[in-house]
DNA sequence: CCTTGATCTGTAATCGATTACTAGATATTT
DNA sequence: AAATATCTAGTAATCGATTACAGATCAAGG
């Protein structure tokens, strides 16, 4: 590999002037600016990142920390990332909930700050670690989180899936989801839950606590829900899922005990994954612009790479939408 | 960030020796060594890896390039990493033929090599790449690769599956690939169409060349393998795809055509995912060590970092395993 | 002809680490 | 006790870039 000073002999000049040449600062004469380029060009030069992180103390690297490959938000983050001439590393964080460890990237100057992709971290941690980085919680953010955040109107977009369950003829409307596991990892679907009630209430419904169950997420969950409210005296008319794998389970579990989804049972999903929309009958969901919220994600990081210190909180929000399919569509209320 | 010659002056001594008690090269007295560490827990020292990385002109990281996240396989490499004091870094390769610009963090020096995760990469780019730095690919790996593979005995255990299929009696045993694609990409395919034709031609049955429908990987080429077996004047009684999700669209085309699976015509996947545990019927496939694949990786990676030059290429083969599940178990040769 | 200012280029310090070299202190051998 | 070997710790060079500062050149104005 070709360095500066190799290229500054090449070219009969000092480093400085090929530094110059290289990133347009100061003035240099065209016959040199010539030479110089012609020497960059026959040694297939390659400005060393190392040494200029190490002399501007700035890797321009963002830390993408992820618990889930959500293929369009990391395609977001990234060409808004290489737009604004940054690189992004990415780490892996299986359980959702992230350590200190997963930050030595930061400490170490590998990185200038992170984003961190539908993970959480503890509440101290992070506080901590917005002080001394610009750090931005995308996805399954909480708005009262110390750091910034980019996330979607969850409380809206569930309020809309509910109407439209009323609008199907369903009165008797239950939901599955981790509120009830308290802490922050259970805040986006506390959410969800609260715009339900909200469209419940804006219906004269009143909101019936059995109809809730409450688990992890994953397919597990969905058969153990499914078991729940075939046990009710009554069942219910529509369950709105908080994760579409859930919704999967449920519905495989209610059919295998003769309960006919949809005709019988609405049932929606969350975040339109490509199972809901293969699996039968296909689910409605809601999809979240995710491409947008990644390319959103890099420039309010770089908004707060820009005036560390002012410490204002920015918190932006996406509208999700609703995809309708047979799961909803296709019930037909008994009268 | 406290650097080295704050932890130096802290503890009184020169920066040679705290550089000697972190990294246990050279003697120092133990009353130093505790001046030295307890400066170090004081301020909370981190050595900075940029000057690290430009004196030494070394990363100790590795760049894991990923198409697909396999959970326990980049679990494998981070913990075999980690034990060799390599730090990782992902990128994320949406596509899955990579182009030179996923390396670029290799010719800056931020990386010491890369290990490819279900990744293919032009002939020529391999070779040019592998000249200069250890290069491991693994999974969906090529023996005749240029750079060192780490593998699972496709072959093999497409063999082991056509038997199985034989065993339960059946005779027309279908496969759905992407064998014609030609190129590359295709070799993984190609070695299990092996496999099978092996197994065939063992049990003195002939090859059709009817049977076997070539496609792109995913959902959709299930659903047109279906359509296309369903075009035949006779079904086959087993179809083997090569993929999990190629096997679930083909399975619901032929229940919606009133083909009975498992009962009539068993069907079998490949990769063991999730989906294959949960869908109806649950999915006989083909599980891989994707975790020791992982460790492996890095193995070998640090054997072929050890001695560059040398050349010498490695190739590992893991044997998978069958998971055997309703949609062959419940084959039911009607005679 | 000298001064002033603008323009161009080079020298050397710097970022944070590692390590060859040096030198003083201590231990060992004769 | 002198000579030699062994430890221990510090000084300074180094990796590859950027950039403050200084020096050189040249044109224009007095």
């Amino acid at each position: 590999m070709a360095t500066i000073t190799d290229v500054a002999r090449s070219a009969g000049v000092s480093v400085a002037t090929v530094s110059r040449v290289l990133n347009g600062t100061g003035q240099v004469s065209d016959l040199l600016k010539r030479r110089v380029m012609k020497a960059v060009k026959d040694l297939d030069y390659q400005p060393n990142l190392i040494g200029r992180m190490l002399r501007c103390s700035k890797s321009r690297t963002i830390l993408v920390v992820i618990s889930i490959l959500l293929r369009d938000m990391i395609t977001g983050i990234r060409d808004a990332a290489a737009e604004a001439g940054y690189e992004i590393i990415m780490q892996y964080c299986p359980e959702m909930d992230a350590d200190l460890s997963q930050f030595t990237m930061l400490h170490r100057g590998q990185a200038d700050g992170a984003i961190l992709v539908e993970v959480q971290v503890p509440k101290d941690v992070l506080a901590s670690l917005s002080a001394s980085y610009p750090i931005v919680q995308c996805g399954g953010a909480n708005q009262l989180s110390s750091a910034n955040t980019v996330s979607v109107n969850y409380e809206d977009i569930a309020c809309q899936m509910t109407r439209h369950l009323l609008d199907l003829g369903c009165r008797r409307i239950a939901t599955v989801g981790i509120v009830g596991r308290g802490g922050e990892t259970a805040y986006f679907s506390r959410e969800r839950l609260n715009g339900v009630h909200r469209a419940l209430e804006e219906a004269g419904l009143e909101i019936d606590p059995a109809l809730h169950f409450d688990g992890l997420f994953g397919y597990n969950t969905g058969l153990a829900a499914a078991d729940y409210f075939l046990s009710l005296d009554k069942l219910p008319d529509a369950i709105f899922c908080f994760q579409d794998t859930m919704a999967f389970g449920l519905i495989q579990r209610l059919v295998q005990s003769g309960v006919r989804v949809p005709e019988d049972l609405a049932v929606a999903g969350f975040d339109n994954t490509d199972l809901a929309k293969v699996m039968t009958p296909a689910l409605t969901s809601v999809d979240q612009p995710i491409y947008e919220i990644g390319q959103e994600a890099v420039r309010t990081w770089l908004m707060v790479e820009q005036d560390q210190g002012s410490k204002i909180g920015r918190h932006v929000q996406f509208d999700a939408r609703l995809v309708l399919r047979d799961s909803t569509e296709k019930f037909r209320k008994l009268i």
